[in-house]
DNA sequence: CATGAATGAGGCTTCATTCAT
DNA sequence: TATGAATGAAGCCTCATTCAT
């Protein structure tokens, strides 16, 4: 009934590790950063780690889903100021906007490289799946909004359009990951916006 | 299996080795796969492959290189017979929904593998982005003929319309690369072409 | 065997693994001392010798650093004892003629064989200088010594008469390398110190 | 009776062999020299180069007898037209300060290189020891001749004098395989110089 | 609970030598 | 004879995980 340590102190020291290792993983990427980078960050021990997480893998997991969750309540607020459906997707690319390439490409090693790690895994799958879903929700709920209010298209299908925003996004991100300007990135950007508005927008076809 | 062999041995040799490395890549992804596995079956020796190549990396090149070039021939080829410049968007949007989703994933993880590896390299990303530039370089093409014959609108930048048009078509991919139905998967991809072709089409904001 | 063990267990490790490197590198000389032959003599794992060290370069170098210390702190002790600069230079030759032919080979193979690696690795010539340096200036104080006192001539050049000294001894030491007995070195030895203390001595030309 | 080929054409062949591999091995020393490089340099294939040669190990030791022997045959000669055998050590040490200290190291290593390796192997410590019996005998030769005209002491040990003689200059040119600077190079030797001539001319004790 | 030394399988690459052509 | 592709045993080093203290 009573641990040894109160359940806060475990809660808090299992949030702190988190967030050591997702500096690690988002500096070095999942494949790269060895255990020992993250114990060195925290300077806890390695034994220490273990006893709140049983894998690499499963830190992996559990950050990006409190991650994810901070994203999706951080967007939930901002959302709540905002009017209409349109208004909330360039709300999103204007984030994508302020968010430096250094950054971004941060980002995109962390998650990708997981990727590919669970995608040899299949036990992974199911977990990145659930974390996925989280961020196409968050989308398909504006693009329902934005059908019924009559901001966007009355045949759009709001699973797909919410798939074909992220795809969009991580796309780009994909194709600045090794590469490319500042500047390029934030004029396809905006072509990436107004595609993307405009589609939603336009009348049935 | 002997020395003094023609051109054309070491040729067909070194192609053998690079369609069985390319299955091991496919398979398991560039950093998962030993050279040990390349080796076992192609029923050589190591010394053999590293005498064909110097490194896996510049294997996974070479071999990411000669696909790409295969694939720009191709669509040359296929070009030539397509009209117009919104012709050839269609057809790459048609290739790329007959290819299966499994296809997909294998190839999606054969890239994606590597460029993670890439981007903690330096060396590679030079690599990397020549091979990217080719099928930039196919897009921007097509960009160009269609802003050329009016198919689309005069301001297009070719150079991000050709980043756009991948961006989302790769985006599309990494987002079924864990999950997803193959019914799911096509209808995207046809709201994909739809959105691409009007953003194309419009005209100048 | 376990953690969080004392500074002393560690230090003693340190010393266990480096006694049992010595051993080896002795034996079959640097270049042919593979970490499996001193892992299996100490009886260790891989991972352990990595832990203390990192590289068989480094275990060489703070090997041969540790072992000219104690010389250098030895020969410190022994001069103190002696009056002169003629009479230290006479102990060091009795030092070697007291040092038997199979333990010389052992020691010039030990040497040799990592200068031979360290000439086409610049980033360890530094660290082999620094070593050589500390056996040259326990002999250069000597000459500048001998120098002040009048026992050796007084246009001696310190410095050079150092690289002399030890290039004679090292000279000897390298032609016996590989054959020779006991006698004739011994005998030659006596004539090399005959040769040197009439140098050093005589008066100026 | 008649074989395919010439003995000539054979031997010139060999010649030619050893000639490329000495440039190798005085490049880079004998165990980071590789066959291919050997072959490479002369374009020859390896096949061939095994025809002539059963191991890298044997072309090193014929290589080294035939440069020992030029060396001595060219001595020979110089030493004719020099009256004393004080002016044959001079001439030597005249040798000595022409030779770069760039040319002297590449020696030293073909040969230190050898000798580490040739110490671990039984078999090659014989031909080696012929080889520097060579070296030997034509100091030896100078030393008694100097004893029996009187420039020398007449105690002189011509054996140990050869010994005393070459270690003398091979531990000098091993002090300088490293580091050091050409100045203070042939300050020493020309100190070595003096030394030696000193020790060898001085009455007996 | 925390510690961190130890494990050890496994990764990539090299190269002297052989042998089918 | 000449060729050079092929061999394969080593070599050095890494790192997720465990477990004695």
């Amino acid at each position: 009934m009573s641990p040894k340590v109160s359940e806060t102190y475990k809660e808090e020291k299992r949030a702190a590790i988190l967030t050591g290792a997702l500096h690690c993983f988002v500096e070095k990427g999942f494949q790269a950063t060895t255990v020992e980078d993250i114990v060195r960050r925290l300077g806890i021990s390695k034994g220490a780690l273990y006893g709140y997480f049983a894998s690499k893998e499963e830190m992996y997991i559990q950050m990006a889903n409190a991650r994810m969750d901070d994203m999706v309540a951080s967007l939930s607020t901002q959302f709540k100021g905002l009017p209409g459906a349109a208004d909330k997707i360039r709300y999103l690319f204007d984030r994508f906007r302020k968010q430096s390439l250094l950054e971004l490409r941060k980002w995109v090693t962390f998650h990708l490289d997981f990727m590919i790690y669970a995608s040899r895994n299949p036990d992974l799958i199911e977990s990145h799946d659930r974390y996925m879903d989280k961020a196409l929700h968050v989308i398909q709920d504006i693009m329902e909004e934005g059908r019924r209010t009559g901001e966007f298209r009355s045949d759009l299908d709001a699973s797909s359009a919410a798939y074909l925003f992220w795809s969009v996004r991580d796309g780009l991100a994909l194709h600045f990951l090794l590469g490319g300007d500042e500047k390029n990135y934030r004029k396809i950007l905006d072509d990436m916006e107004k595609m993307v508005l405009r589609f939603l927008a336009s009348a049935p076809v």
